[in-house]
DNA sequence: TGCCTTCTCCTTTTT
DNA sequence: GGAGAAGGCA
């Protein structure tokens, strides 16, 4: 028993046995995190844990299931299901299904997505008659979502003048109310969003100490993986499920923390020590990943960052060759050459296609890689961009299925009442919801009761509302007998789904009505998997459930042989002999939109970090000098990561540069302060600069010591973030608080009242300022 | 009411 | 250059 420990090297096995109390776990990338996590858990079961007492948080389903299947190799099968393992959205879906009546959510709530958010809140403002032009739907809701993942409730929100004023000062002053009556519709609809079941759980624990006390008692011990990346909501979660055990076991790397943008707090890994006590540390640091050249090179990148734990990563493995940087000329011709590249490798090393990832910033980027790899006939597989369950039919298919188990969600019904077409138009479905707000009921509600109520609905009209009633109420009746697969099948045909998409007869809705078969046989595999689980009854309740929280990682890849192409933040967690990172342009990574503070650019280095950190054997980094965007060819300069890896590291495969990558700051030598984005649409004559333009090597190099200033001016001045009011951190004066702004371009000025007392009027074309969040 | 054209935003990342 | 929404017309 217990032999597994010794698959571990001392610094594994420390944590592994560490028994009672908090500890933290910091391990750097490649360095066995899942390993002992996993060993983690089977030892603790085999102490004697029962298994119903153990929490595991990860950040994804696929890491979940894959930890359970290890853990069930060790412990067996049958222990290994009594775990409570997941994401943090599915685990306290699950706990809301139990005890989500208390806050008056029924069991069978529905889980809106992203796009139900935002179509609920577009609706929202058209009915209060907004400017959308001002207040613009995906704006809002993302708004609306880190306000949830700071527990910032409607009351939190208007009880807060800072918020309130400051998004008046964006010219939203009637963003609250868009909030109150966001969530008055989801509460009415029985609907929670992403954010919700984080939220929700939190205002479950806090208001019913019993039910508190419930889970804490179950959970005695939790394990929380990818800990850099919880929000505040997320920690408060486990801070109140921990409180009375106290075992609680995080395991993170702060270098590799890249969702801040969806409210992920780094503090929280930060400042772990300080908010449990006795908190055992523990470091992994020996990578058995990658070569040492990769492990090398990404630590001279990470070091550019100021705010990161200590810790040093090494390696005893070989050397390995050198990062290659290869140059383009266009997105085409990265393309081509990726594809070409590994159709090299493959053959001259007699590897798989799975041996291969190619790893971008953006999802757009997919296509020019995606056409260079179908023409060499290289197998491939997109990992995320639109998820299977984000296409339309499937969507109208689940929407059908949502309105069955939970006829008030509106965002199903007004996604099907009229597709396929039943001449029930947006004029009806307006008056329909202007009388549901009116007598505080469902959308369905009123339809139901449409000869009652006196609405200015011609009778032919209403008679259609009607049969569209009963449908949904013989599709309920059916559902109480039949298992999902049945009823899915039923409602695809009887609906007339199939039939719509059948009788479009293009390629495309072929396809489409393929898709709604594959998810027909994926309902049937549910349900039979479904029936082995103990705590499961293969209902539709549960199937949407697992459909709303699942993402396109963890639909079963097959075991085929394929190319990976993903995004680097999808790419968090996976390794993969040889990888290419496409797009090391300015701009695009790191993002236009990552280098307005510090704090953003460091995350994108952290991303970048990540990224090279995925290759074991060999990284190949690529650019290009034009590059389509937006339908149109723009030009591009190299990324200012290329040049922060350590020189002995890398092998340029192209020749350095003929000058021409630096036009643009050389425009704007010249110029003084250019607009950056216009400058970018003029093309070079020719495609070549003449030698009276080009500079020589000496100017070059003042010019690439320049950069950093500069791009630090135009940021600063332009950053949106920084406003009248906003709280600044300088780096000599330190923290501050924008009194005034004055001026425009480079006369722009600020007046800061800094902590240490004095008041400063400081350029903003000069001063170092970073904008703090709130 | 439904179909066709035009406009707009988009391309930062996702549970 | 493409998707989705909005607006115009039959």
């Amino acid at each position: 028993m217990d032999t597994f420990l010794d698959e571990l090297n001392d610094a594994q096995r420390a944590p592994v046995l560490h028994k009672d109390g908090p500890l933290m776990v910091i391990a750097g990338a490649g360095s066995g995190k899942t390993r002992v996590l996993t060993y983690r858990i089977a030892h603790l079961m085999e102490q004697g844990v029962d298994s119903f007492n153990i929490l595991a948080l990860t950040f994804t389903n696929k890491a979940a299931r894959e930890m359970k299947k290890r853990i069930a190799t060790i412990v067996g099968n049958s222990e290994a299901k009594n775990l409570w393992m997941g994401t943090f959205h599915s685990v306290f879906a699950k706990l809301l299904r139990f005890d989500g009546d208390k806050l008056g959510y029924p069991s069978n709530f529905t889980i809106y997505d992203t796009q139900d958010s935002q179509r609920l809140i577009a609706s929202i403002i058209k009915e209060m008659g907004l400017d959308k032009d001002i207040y613009k739907y995906k704006q809002i809701q993302n708004r609306i979502s880190s306000y949830k993942n700071s527990l910032i409730t409607v009351k939190a929100y208007f009880q807060n003048p800072e918020l309130v004023e400051a998004d008046a000062m964006a010219k939203r002053p009637r963003l609250g109310e868009i909030y109150q009556n966001y969530v008055d519709r989801c509460f009415k609809a029985g609907a929670m969003d992403f954010d919700d079941l984080l939220l929700r759980t939190n205002e479950l624990l806090t208001r019913f100490p019993e039910v508190l006390m419930k889970y804490q008692d179950r959970f005695r011990y939790i394990l929380v993986d990818e800990y850099q990346d919880t929000n505040h909501s997320q920690y408060l979660i486990v801070k109140a499920l921990s409180d009375r055990y106290q075992n609680i076991c995080v395991v993170g790397d702060d270098a590799q923390s890249i969702y801040s943008f969806r409210g992920a707090n780094i503090s929280n890994i930060l400042n772990f020590q300080k908010d449990y006590d006795d908190v055992g540390m523990y470091r992994l640091e020996q990578n058995y990943r990658s070569t040492k050249n990769i492990v090398n090179a990404a630590n001279s990148i990470i070091a550019k960052n100021k705010n990161q734990l200590e810790k040093v990563v090494w390696t005893s493995n070989d050397e390995g060759n050198k990062i290659k940087i290869h140059r383009s000329i266009t997105d085409a011709e990265e393309g081509r050459y990726v594809a070409g590249s590994i159709f090299e490798n493959r053959m001259q090393h007699q590897l798989m296609n799975g041996e291969f990832a190619v790893l971008y910033r953006t999802n757009s980027q997919s296509r020019a890689i995606e056409d260079a790899l179908r023409k060499r006939d290289i197998p491939y597989r997109i990992y995320g961009g639109l998820s299977f369950y984000q296409r339309k039919e499937i969507k109208d298919v689940l929407a059908y299925l949502r309105l069955i188990t939970n006829p008030k969600d509106e965002e199903a019904l007004k996604r099907v009442i009229n597709f396929p077409a039943r001449g029930i138009g947006q004029t009806t479905v307006d008056k329909l919801i202007v009388a549901a707000n009116h007598y505080g009921r469902s959308i369905f509600e009123v339809m139901d009761n449409l000869s009652k109520l006196e609405l200015k609905i011609n009778a032919g009209t209403q008679r259609k509302l009607g049969d569209f009633v009963t449908m949904i109420k013989s599709f309920q009746i059916m559902n109480e007998g039949s298992d999902a697969f049945i009823l899915a099948e039923h409602v695809a045909k009887k609906t007339g789904l199939l039939l719509e998409f059948k009788k479009d007869g293009t390629p495309e809705g072929i396809a489409r009505m393929e898709n709604i078969e594959e998810l027909l046989n994926g309902i049937k595999d549910f349900v039979e998997g479904q029936k082995e689980l103990a705590d499961s009854t293969g209902s539709l309740t549960e199937f949407l459930e697992d459909v709303a929280l699942a993402t396109d990682m963890d639909k079963d890849t097959g075991d085929d042989d394929r190319v990976a192409l993903m995004t680097i933040h999808l790419a968090k967690g996976l390794e993969f002999p040889y990888v290419y990172i496409v797009g090391m342009e300015e701009d695009l990574f790191p993002s236009a939109m990552s280098m307005n503070t510090r704090s953003e650019l460091e995350e994108e280095r952290r991303l970048f970090y990540v990224a090279l950190t995925r290759a074991e054997k060999q990284a190949y980094l690529t650019y290009t000098q034009n590059r389509y965007r937006w339908g149109k060819l723009i030009d591009a300069e190299p990324s200012r990561f290329l040049e922060e890896i350590e020189e002995q590291y890398v092998e340029n495969l192209t020749p350095v540069n003929d000058g021409y990558r630096y036009k643009s700051m050389i425009n704007a030598d010249i110029f003084g302060d250019v607009d950056k984005s216009k400058l970018r649409q003029i093309k070079p004559q020719n495609g070549t600069p003449s030698s009276a333009n080009r500079p020589n090597e000496n100017q070059l190099r003042k010019l690439r010591k320049l950069k950093p200033e500069l791009s630090a001016t135009n940021t600063n001045a332009l950053d949106p973030n920084l406003i009248e009011g906003c709280l600044v951190n300088h780096t000599r004066f330190g923290r501050g608080k924008v009194i005034k702004i004055e001026g425009v371009g480079n006369d722009k000025k600020a007046e800061i009242q800094f902590e240490k007392g004095d008041i400063k009027k400081l350029l903003l074309r000069f001063a170092k300022l970073e904008v703090l969040d709130q």
